[in-house]
DNA sequence: AGATTCGATAGGCAACGCTTATGGAACTGT
DNA sequence: ACAGTTCCATAAGCGTTGCCTATCGAATCT
């Protein structure tokens, strides 16, 4: 019994399925079918119970995950523990794509100059992807906008933002005196994928103010719902970190009178897993500098 | 990191001797010493400090232990419960050498006859060594005379045995009608050899009766200590389990008058190991057995 | 039924762990 | 003080084994 082994069997048993095992490894699926394999002889016995295309845990294979769970996650620890120095390593960083543009790179290049030797990798993901991972420990940091409903993880409230109203220039209320939510219903949104928690936000806002939007279009990336919006197929909410990023004569962002929609940061982390030096730094950087941050409503 | 580095810097650890190590990992000392430059090479440090011939363990080689500890712990036992089927496996078995020829033999052939697939080793060893084996896991169970000072291991007192003197046919004493222990003072003894805790127990009985006994001879086994005295060099005392089984004419074995002496016969084991049920088994079997023991005075 | 997914198998290759032989430094003993 | 011993590191060759690509065959999906 190798940790090697240990490692390939956890992620069988997390995807239930050799091929998407062995990506996650990042080994060619015969490897670690082999592997799987002499593992499985000198235990004598089956770990996993072929039926078909479908891959299940065997009754042995039910004893042996948890065990294979703690003694990987605790020689992951361990060298965790014994090559944390403070200064060199790794960072795994993950961040939803409503927050990852607008706040990732400044935090990134920041961090980077105070410890220029931890390399950092930083991933976008929507809010349960990033979660999961993070609880798999693939990630070790989280950027997201609430609520998350999760009790495994360290969830840390960040800074509460804006969502402005955009509107195409040559919109009927682009000059009015006030706005409020009232006076949006008879407007088509254009919002992003359901995926992203964005959507759900302003739908919940507006439900929240008995408005009833319509929606006219759904895309992925924020920068097509204002062009969408300029080119007059709707209007939008959007976070003001990213309406600072997009500005354009061809459309005008308002706040809206009365109760402003809101959505609130957060940062998340794994505090059941071993915490690096260099995780602990990041942390207490997101900190500082989003305290500061300009956008930064209340914490 | 792969378990069987850490197997190797725990069995460093254990010798502070690489050679040694090497030799009870049953791998040469360079394949060893390459083993654990590898794990000092991922972890970035050296795990042990060398100094001259001296081996003791850095900073983050102490770091290490425990965690290396637990997993490889771990690891034995995921093995263990899971190939645990009752029937096939191995035990392995120490006694002291005073107890081995005489109870080993029938417990391990009674015990194969119930379950014959299972493997038995059985090894000689003097108490220290014995429990030392099996605080460390190399040996399953251990069977030996009272007392025993160790508290992370379960000691379970099985059968308390008479110490018979024996005297050469001619001895003047060989024909009295009692013999006190008082009355050997005068007649030097012949013992085993320090390690062994049958001199001490015989030792300490004549310490509590006030007697101060000549020690003439030391020998390594008891058929010396007896031929020894068959030949007048000596008397001795020896357990009643081996003195049915070494009859002579040339020498009488005699109950002593008054406070007789006596060794207690226990079992060790390991119980914050993992049990295998075969472990279980012998431990009932021996249990069983030696109620039923000719020489078993009490429990 | 054809297409697709997915695990197992086969064969070749490269890496790596193991071995023996040897080197060199630090103690040990006379 | 000097030979002997102990002990870890290094070197070089070998064999295992883990990994790869290619392919097969079975099960599922369309």
């Amino acid at each position: 019994m190798e940790l090697f082994q240990l490692r390939y069997f956890l992620k069988v048993v997390e995807h239930s399925n050799f091929t998407r095992a062995a990506e996650s490894c990042s080994v060619s699926q015969p490897a670690l079918s082999q592997a799987i394999q002499k593992l499985e002889d000198e235990l004598r016995q089956p770990l996993f119970e072929r039926s078909g295309r479908q891959v299940s845990l065997s009754d042995a294979g039910r004893l042996l995950l948890p065990k294979a769970q703690q003694i990987v996650r605790l020689a992951e620890e361990a060298r965790a523990a014994i090559t944390d120095d403070g200064k060199t390593g790794c960072l795994r960083i993950a961040a939803i794509p409503t927050v990852a543009p607008y706040l990732v790179p400044e935090l990134v290049q920041s961090f980077s100059q105070k410890l220029p030797e931890v390399r950092l990798d930083v991933q976008e993901e929507v809010t349960d992807q990033a979660l999961k991972r993070c609880r798999a420990g693939d990630v070790d940091v989280v950027l997201l906008a609430l609520p998350v409903t999760t009790t495994d993880l360290d969830v840390e409230p960040l800074m509460e933002e804006e969502l402005s109203l955009v509107l195409p220039v040559d919109h009927p209320l682009a000059q009015a005196d006030q706005i409020r939510i009232a006076d949006l219903e008879p407007y088509p949104f254009v919002l992003l994928d359901e995926a992203h928690c964005l959507s759900g936000d302003i739908l919940g806002f507006c439900k929240r103010n008995r408005v009833q939007p319509l929606t006219t279009g759904r895309s992925n990336q924020l920068i097509t719902v204002l062009e969408l919006v300029s080119a007059g197929f709707g209007i939008s909410l959007i976070p003001n970190m990213a309406r600072d990023f997009h500005q354009s004569p061809r459309r005008v962002y308002r706040s809206l009178a009365g109760d402003r929609p809101t959505r609130r940061i957060a940062m998340c982390s794994n505090s059941y897993r071993f915490q690096s030096r260099i995780q602990k730094a990041f942390l207490e950087h997101v900190r500082v500098t989003l305290l500061n941050h300009p956008n930064r409503n209340a914490k």
